[in-house]
RNA sequence: GGCGGCAUCGCCAAGUGGACUAAGGCCACGGUUUGCAAAACCGUUACCCUGGGUUCGAAUCCCAGUGCCGCCUCCA
């Protein structure tokens, strides 16, 4: 079994092998943070968590580094319109810098809702001007840069490669091209490096060249080259910023160094909504926050990962509510499995039991290897789950370390790897000193005197009544357990 | 106009040359279990967009067509 990605560089599925033996350097393209986040950046941002997790999994010893745009971004292309940060600020009426904190916070809060891991390193592009400012004086002594009027541009005729991985070719570029004619610019495909900070715009540096702001694709070369070396193992980001961001990247980066910019390209694809491309100028954008009031963080997380991170997904609420009960599926087997790990006594091992465990464990991981599979890995998951039901439906005692050793594959899978098992399930609160706990026990046991009596209407009154609160009841042979349930 | 992608059961979605008489989830319908439920389990439902071609063999490769989508302003 070996790791293949797909690479959007070569167009293939290719082995994974690191630079650097056991070692995985990694940069995704992070948020542009003027807004909340969208459902967009919840399919990138667990796509590439997920492939951090099996990546540490395998025992790569994992630098994940993803940056903080605040500066740079603008509204029409990469250089031109207004800051993205500075509109914004100046909409809301707080300091740019103030913007960009409200906004970072909202995007951590959210992506810890969904269970994403931090980064090792989360850099400002603002903390990294020297060092942006540094490759631009290096790309001009190269000659694959021009200052003009106090920006600086990339000539893009110097770097015959530009195109690789978008695949386009220069002359069409110039010909379909809705790019305004910048006279600033040799070429129209030429791109900013560093911008001149016209009179007003408060978000300026010194440099060489006068005050200004570095361009938008700068960032991400100079902050990768500074925590990660000049060759990345894995660089990530959405489809979308293939052209111009990635390319321009590519451009920057091995024009100054010398030497390969990336070795693996990993893209995901897009959210649409209801069958439609989400965008800012079709209006139709789901924040997080938005989506979290009907449903829970993680059967988004779920949901992204039914789906492979190289397709589309489309985001509506009858996927949302399917995936919802799927989750709950997959659930209800572990809950029932640790409340069977807590009743256990000594049990027998039901024949065959580990080498079906380690069968599935197999399907998943096969999975996982291909491209990260994470559909194929969730259905090895259900199967799983349904020859444990079996097993714990069967009466017979099983021993408990077989239970935990079951547990324990499914916290491996699901949990560490997929990350869509929460840390403890709301609705049982075992071990703890829970006064609802205690107050359902009275009411069960109550219950259950009525119906030893066979006063069914009686006990079907009570369940009817808790299931109206939000809590369902199960009567098993020899007693019955309770649950909290959406409403 | 240029570049790229997709079309698989009612819905979602894997599979990309041979164990596919096509995984898994949702929905529906039968059944088992249950006092009745719930949960769980068993069962039922696909000529893989169309037409050619390559091959001993194609959902999977090639060509043509049809339909949908993305990128080439902004966006993860």
């Amino acid at each position: 079994m070996a790791l293949k990605f797909y690479n959007s560089l070569t167009k293939k599925k290719e082995v994974f092998t690191p630079l650097n033996e056991g070692r995985v350097n990694m940069y995704v393209c992070g948020p542009t943070v003027y807004d909340h986040p969208h459902i967009g950046h919840a399919k990138s941002y667990v796509s590439f968590d997920v492939i951090v997790r099996y990546l540490r999994y395998l025992d790569y010893k994992v630098r994940y580094v993803q940056n903080i745009t605040d500066v740079g971004h603008l509204t029409d292309n990469a250089d031109a319109g207004e800051d993205k940060i500075l509109k914004r600020a100046q909409r809301e009426r707080v300091e740019p810098a103030e913007l960009v904190e409200i906004y970072t916070k909202s995007y951590f809060e959210d992506m810890d809702a969904l269970n994403n891991l931090r980064p090792d390193i989360s850099p400002r592009a603002t903390a990294h001007i020297p060092e942006q400012i540094e490759i631009v004086e290096k790309l001009i002594e190269k000659g694959f840069a021009y200052a003009s009027n106090g920006s600086v541009y990339f000539d893009v005729q110097k770097f015959t490669e530009y195109g690789k991985l978008s695949g386009r070719k220069q002359e069409e570029l110039e010909a379909g091209a809705r790019i305004e004619i910048n006279p600033e610019k040799r070429n129209p495909s030429d791109f900013a490096l560093w911008k001149k900070a016209e009179p007003g715009h408060i978000m300026r540096w010194k440099s060489p060249w006068g005050e200004g702001f570095p361009g938008w694709h700068l960032e991400c070369s100079a902050m990768s080259m500074k925590y990660l070396g000049q060759t990345l193992d894995i660089h990530g980001g959405g489809l979308e910023n293939i052209f111009p961001h990635h390319e321009c990247e590519i451009a920057q980066s091995e024009a100054a160094n010398k030497s390969p910019f990336v070795r693996y390209w990993i893209h995901n694809n897009m959210v649409t909504v209801n069958g439609q491309k989400m965008g800012k100028s079709l209006g139709n954008f789901v924040t997080l926050k938005d989506a979290f009031t009907k449903y829970n963080p993680l059967t988004i997380r779920f949901f992204i990962l039914t789906t492979h991170y190289r397709s589309p997904l489309d985001f509506s609420n009858e996927a949302l509510d399917a995936a919802d009960k799927g989750l709950e599926r997959l659930y209800n087997t572990i809950v029932n499995l640790r409340e069977q790990i807590d009743s256990a006594k000594d049990g027998s091992t039901p024949s065959g039991i580990y080498e079906k465990l380690e069968h599935y464990k197999k399907t998943f991981l096969e999975a996982m290897d291909e491209d990260i599979n994470t559909p194929g890995a969730i259905a090895a998951l259900f199967d799983l789950s349904k020859d444990v039901n079996t097993l714990l439906n069967s009466g017979q005692e099983i021993s408990k370390m077989c239970l935990e050793d079951i547990d324990r594959l499914c916290q491996e899978l699901a949990g560490n790897i997929l990350g869509i098992i929460p840390k403890t399930f709301e609705s049982k609160k075992k071990g703890e000193a829970d006064v609802l706990d205690n107050v359902m026990r009275v009411i069960i046991d109550t219950r259950n005197e009525l119906r030893k009596a066979k006063q069914w209407q009686l006990s079907d009154f009570i369940r009817n009544k808790l299931t109206e609160i939000g809590i369902a009841l199960d009567d098993k042979p020899d007693s019955t357990a309770w649950k909290r349930i959406k409403k």
